[in-house]
RNA sequence: GGGCGUUUAGCUCAGUGGUAGAGCGCUUCGUUUACACCGAAGAUGUCGGGAGUUCGACCCUCUCAACGCCCA
């Protein structure tokens, strides 16, 4: 076959895709003893679409799976989706209500049908998507957290939790979101910094007309549901006030003004109504003190019939207007001020949180996140980067319970059921249930459980648990998870507590945590701001493979992503120059050759290319090892643009039109063993280009696919450090004459001559070597040794011993030889100057180690050396 | 208010206790039959400010500042 002149990256996208996944490549074996490589894919929303995060998040998934299939291990990366509760039912809602429909009106059965009609309809999007990105998971074991064997698993887990006295009901204050009706969990608050009012209201004292206490709240509506004043014991003010008896205004209501360090005397006035019902804190003041706790809301968030008359049924906000106006009129609202306060909204629904008091199920996150803790600290599961282990353990130490249920109809049904005493029974199913409860009447508890909940046993459920599988065997723990760090404490942690309390063992033992993708302005990507780079636009503009580079080569460890198309066209190019330099080799008949032999190469060309491809491999590999992948990306894309194509294929041109037969057919070997070395070391980056070149460049079998080929490993003695020095050499010659021709002017179409001033024995060794790679990479008509007189006006270049003159009499321009030469000089000496003041300092000389002092002391010979050789270019130049 | 992170070339960012690197951009040159999505050469940095540790600091410590994120 011959590849085309420029690439397809469409073409090739979609029927190697095709290929691969028909291959069954990407399938894990659990029945075989090939040692396993696990990971554990992120459930993407079932519901959802790629964005900028998943694409990072899968390329180095992808990349590691790849590398480790290619490795010989048995590669399992386990995709699926996630109901996504709160998100997917809220989707759906949208819909009917375009529609004009309610949910309520439907009934759960027919709401929970439309649902999966919806996941039906496009459930399939996203894991499309990923595999566009060129991700290989195993398609064969999707699962998503809500199918039949998943979910019997958040039911055994559920009962199990309880009756080990993790998972209980109780009344507490919960973030309510009135738009959905449900609790959500801590995690699911986002404070957001508004501008608000602090209203201060005066409320009088029962049996002292002459005294009044002032109160200060941003919230005046829930004074409706006050049961208390706190006034800080130590604050003068209102000492003796501790004790009698406040009027709540409006309803008339008496309450204790009461003592409780809470109340800040430098904040407001001093002095606080208290709202059990409605507020975190006050919560924690009323049960210190007793106090009865009125709730004022429903579920909307509107007064409810514990509230004067004209009040009920008020939605809040209008309530709190009503108030103050009322206030007003009585003239006790003596003070407002203009301030900025957090406010707790629904990270989802985006209404204000409401603290409401209702029953909910609480895991006991805080017991259950001890053993995760000691697992972390014995290392049985490391975090990269490290830093993340101790912002973990702070987070842990301010664990509250997890509430777990959620008022939805989308998810998990709660496996508990009610008697008509109100009495709980948990159990696997209703006739478990009901053997709990001989002859009563049982109701199932109508809630569903948050959408983590069943996440959080992801690393076993879906290997069969609670069956003891193959799969669970083979695979749990798993090597690696890759996940961003804003789902630390939603997931990863939860997945931890559930791993060890099920399984006994932490459920992976690397965990990745990558930042996060912004713009190219650094900021975060959002619908509402308009800058979201939709990573299907950039594979249609530049490639699966350009894409995944840009994500791995920006994925430095603990640093945001700044995504921008300029990064991802470069790496459009490094799939272009890659393709162009297959091409070539094609043309020149550089493929890999059956039965070559990289340990039987004699030109030392060839061997210092070998040798460089095993250095760029352990580069990959170390890279990899510490994940670091902007660090493996770099190396790869250094040798192969930098190494191969600039220099071993342009040394190799002119030999390969002119050495004799066998040396030629060394090279072609060579190149075409080293183009084959670095498709594989590209592949797990750019999978499809590569695969494309690897299938093109050589006859391959039916199923013979780089994405089931080896991983170079050659042992280290193919370097050879002789022949990495002598190219070295090789390399500055010409570096040196390129650089002077164009530092002076010289026309790169003028062939010029070179003569060499005091070569070594070696030097001129080589200089005969390497004559026609010489002469035209450096643009030469002859090369030759100096006899006789050196002259006069010509260019000076110094290479290690030997002196490069260019005589180019009719070219140069002398007054700007003399500079040239002049700033090498003053360069040289500035360095000598330097490093004379080190050796002089007699601290350092008696304190540094050896090899430094040696070094300074090489450093200062070398520059002596090389300023004598230029000063004499410069006194010839002068007396010419 | 607490915590974390960032501050290095015009831009985006790597980096190491021993005389600063990449990509992009910029300048100059170039149509040598893989590639102009290219090649060659080049310019640009008191490595945020200050102090300390050290023979030696961009790197370690302290401090200040700016920016960002998280939590209260």
């Amino acid at each position: 076959m011959t590849l085309e002149k420029t690439i397809n990256t469409a073409e090739i996208e979609s029927r190697q895709y095709k290929e691969w996944e028909a291959s069954g490549a990407f399938t894990g074996h659990p029945e075989k003893n090939t040692a396993p490589y696990t990971i554990m894919m992120p459930p993407p929303n079932v519901t959802g679409s790629l964005h900028m995060g998943h694409a990072l998040n899968n390329t180095l998934q992808d990349i590691m799976i790849r590398y480790n299939r290619m490795r010989g291990k048995d590669a399992m990366w386990m995709p699926g989706t996630d109901h996504a509760g709160i998100a997917t039912q809220m989707v759906v809602e949208r819909q009917l209500d375009q529609e004009g429909l309610k949910r309520q009106d439907m009934g759960r059965e027919a709401f929970l049908k439309r649902v999966w009609e919806w996941k039906a309809y496009s459930g399939g999007t996203i894991t499309g998507q990923l595999r566009r990105l060129g991700s290989t998971p195993d398609w064969s074991r999707e699962a998503f957290t809500m199918d039949a064997n998943l979910s019997k698993a958040v039911v055994k887990v559920f009962v199990q939790l309880y009756k080990d006295g993790l998972l209980y009901r109780d009344k507490r204050l919960v973030n309510w979101d009135p738009k959905f009706h449900s609790a959500i969990s801590d995690l699911e608050v986002e404070n957001r910094e508004v501008k608000g009012h602090m209203w201060h209201i005066q409320y009088a004292i029962e049996g002292d007309k002459a005294r009044t206490i002032t109160i200060a709240t941003t919230r005046p509506e829930t004074m409706l549901g006050d049961t208390a004043i706190a006034v800080n014991p130590e604050d003068d003010r209102y000492k003796d006030l501790i004790g009698k008896m406040a009027i709540v205004p409006i309803c008339n209501r008496l309450i204790p003004i009461v003592a409780d360090e809470y109340a800040d005397p430098e904040h407001g006035s001093g002095a606080v109504k208290i709202t059990p019902a409605h507020d975190f804190n006050d919560f924690e003041v009323g049960k210190r003190h007793k106090l009865p706790m009125i709730n004022i809301f429903d579920e909307n968030a509107h007064l409810n019939e514990n509230v004067p008359e004209e009040y009920r049924g008020m939605e809040r906000f209008a309530a709190r207007k009503k108030i103050l106006k009322e206030l007003e009129e009585l003239e006790i609202l003596v003070k407002v001020d203009n301030i900025t306060h957090t406010v707790p909204h629904g990270d989802r629904s985006g209404v204000v949180i409401e603290p409401y008091l209702t029953d909910q199920w609480y895991v006991d996150a805080k017991k259950m996140s001890l053993p995760v803790v000691d697992a972390i600290k014995a290392g049985k599961t490391e975090f990269v980067p490290k830093n993340w282990e101790q912002i973990t353990f702070n987070w842990v130490d301010n664990l509250q319970p997890w509430c777990v249920s959620r008022q939805l109809w989308w998810g998990h049904q709660i496996p508990a059921w009610y008697d008509e005493d109100g009495k709980v029974y948990v159990a696997e199913n209703e006739e478990e249930a009901q053997k709990q409860a001989p002859g009563k009447k049982l109701t199932r508890d109508e809630d569903v459980l948050d959408t983590w909940f069943s996440s959080a046993l992801w690393p076993f459920s879906t290997l069969g648990w609670p069956e003891k599988t193959p799969e669970l065997n083979k695979y749990y723990p798993g090597d690696l998870l890759i996940t961003g760090f804003d789902i630390i404490f939603f997931w990863v942690l939860r997945m931890m507590m559930m791993g060890i309390h099920f399984m006994g063992d932490v459920p992976f033992k690397k965990v990745y945590l990558h930042a996060l993708v912004l713009d190219a302005k650094g900021q975060k990507m959002s619908k509402s701001k308009g800058n979201v780079i939709d990573p299907l636009t950039i594979i249609d503009k530049f490639g699966a493979d350009a894409l995944r580079f840009t994500m791995s080569a920006s994925a430095a460890q603990g640093r945001d992503i700044r995504m921008s198309e300029e990064r991802v066209e470069g790496y459009r190019n490094f799939t272009t120059k890659l393709w162009n330099a297959a091409r070539y080799c094609e043309m020149n008949d550089c493929l890999p050759k059956e039965g070559f032999d990289p340990s039987k190469v004699k030109n030392v060309i060839n061997q210092w290319i070998i040798g460089e491809v095993l250095k760029a491999t352990k580069d990959i590999e170390d890279a990899l090892a510490a994940y670091k992948f902007n660090e493996a990306s770099h190396a790869v894309y250094q040798f192969t643009w930098g190494t191969f194509c600039d220099w071993y294929l342009e040394f190799t041109k002119p030999l390969l039109a002119d050495a004799p037969d066998d040396v030629k057919a060394e090279i072609r070997g060579t190149t075409g063993w080293v183009l084959d070395q670095i498709l594989r070391l590209l592949n797990p980056f750019m999978p499809y280009v590569t695969e494309e070149l690897y299938a093109n460049i050589a006859k391959r079998g039916k199923d013979e696919r780089l994405l089931t080929s080896e991983w170079p490993s050659y042992p280290a003695s193919l370097i050879n450090n002789a022949a990495a020095e002598e190219i070295g050499w090789l390399q500055r010659v010409i570096s040196q004459i390129r650089s002077v021709r164009s530092d002076m002017n010289v026309p790169a179409s003028a062939r010029i001559d070179l003569v060499v001033q005091d070569a070594s024995e070696t030097t001129k060794k080589h200089i005969s070597t390497y004559e026609a790679v010489l002469k035209q990479m450096a643009r030469l008509n002859s090369v030759s040794l100096l006899t006789g007189k050196a002259p006069g006006r010509s260019i000076k270049a110094v290479v290690d011993e030997a002196t490069l003159i260019l005589p180019i009499a009719d070219l140069i321009d002398l007054d700007k030889e003399r500079e040239r030469l002049n700033k090498q000089i003053a360069k040289l000496q500035d360095d000598i100057r330097k490093t004379d003041e080190k050796l002089a300092n007699q601290q350092f000389v008696s304190n540094a180690p050896a090899e430094i002092l040696e070094e300074f002391r090489n450093r200062k010979v070398e520059a002596q050396g090389l300023i004598d050789k230029l000063a004499t270019a410069l006194s010839q130049l002068e007396a010419a």
